[in-house]
DNA sequence: AATGATATGTTATAATGTAACAATTTACAG
DNA sequence: CTGTAAATTGTTACATTATAACATATCATT
């Protein structure tokens, strides 16, 4: 049986933007409870900061925010806080980018496949078996044992390609 | 009809390394004179120092290199000399690395799918039509158009996956 | 040889990320 | 409670990766 799940789809016009961002909050509050894991002021404000926008954000502009609000934030601040929340499923990091997006589904432990709009830069996240599988035949043939894959995928998205007609 | 190419395999033991670097330089050679481009002495000397194992190479360390040799070598150098082989296909950067290898098969353009073992650090790359099918099939569900594959694969390969039995 | 295009030299700086250690806060056992 | 260890945050410094901007040199063509 396979999979094809859109953790994060690209946003349609005029999403309710807002209520991503609180259920991703509410499900990493919860998370974290039953992991006995703290999301700490500084995590839980990053990870907000994550969600601003379905773009990929960079750490130093998640630092200046931050030094915004409080002056004694340091790259190390951003960078702890992006590790914990990596770890936890809550943020991936987009390698291509040098950027971190969140992510809405941190109870299943995984890396997705990312489509990354060239046009508007927002990101949807995939989480497919099927692409899965064959990536691990494929190195299979090759003797290889996969641990991890890296998949960013660059384009156009649909509301793009629309506004492109 | 699908294709599933190695483009550079994983180094067997005592592999005659010597062979793939020569054949890489001869190749580049090659194709910059067809395509009326020129590889200088710094692409060509940087091309080397990428060809020098199947380990992704760090820019700043082919730069110390290069100052080895020339002391008037600076970042741009190798930057500049970099970005020529991209755009003419001969290296391929790997991003989750911020590494470069070389690629044997600059004639066909493409970008592949990246195998990088995290024992030994070699890298191989495949050019797999599957594997590009099936991910323009799963984001074509979604209305997206691909432009540019970022595949990089993690894992153990084969020669290591046997040491360690 | 003159010319424009390409490539390289040079300096400076931007952007991204980490090491090391001190101070603070939290959890929790006694 | 209160002392203690662990976890988190503050702070400073630095390492790594990459680019901007402009001067100089080299190459190709007339
Ligand atoms: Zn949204
Ligand atoms: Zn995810
Ligand atoms: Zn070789
Ligand atoms: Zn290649």
């Amino acid at each position: 049986m396979s999979e094809n799940r859109v953790l994060v789809p690209f946003k349609e016009n005029g999403h309710a933007h807002q209520r991503c961002m609180e259920s991703a909050l509410t499900v990493a509050e919860q998370t974290c409870r039953a992991r006995g894991v703290r999301l700490t002021n500084i995590r839980r404000r990053v990870l907000e900061l994550v969600w601003r926008s379905h773009e990929p954000v960079k750490a130093y502009d998640i630092l200046a925010r931050l030094q915004d609000e409080h002056s004694g934030s340091a790259p190390p601040t951003v960078y702890r806080a992006l590790d914990f929340l990596q770890t936890e499923g809550m943020v991936h990091k987009i390698e291509s980018l040098n950027a971190y997006v969140g992510c809405g589904d941190p109870n299943h432990m995984h890396i997705g496949q990312f489509l990354i709009c060239r046009d508007c830069g927002a990101v949807a996240e995939m989480d497919d078996d099927d692409v899965r599988i064959l990536l691990a035949e494929k190195a299979g043939n090759l003797g290889f044992q996969i641990d991890r894959e890296v998949i960013e995928i660059k384009g156009l998205c649909a509301v793009c390609a629309t506004e492109k007609r």
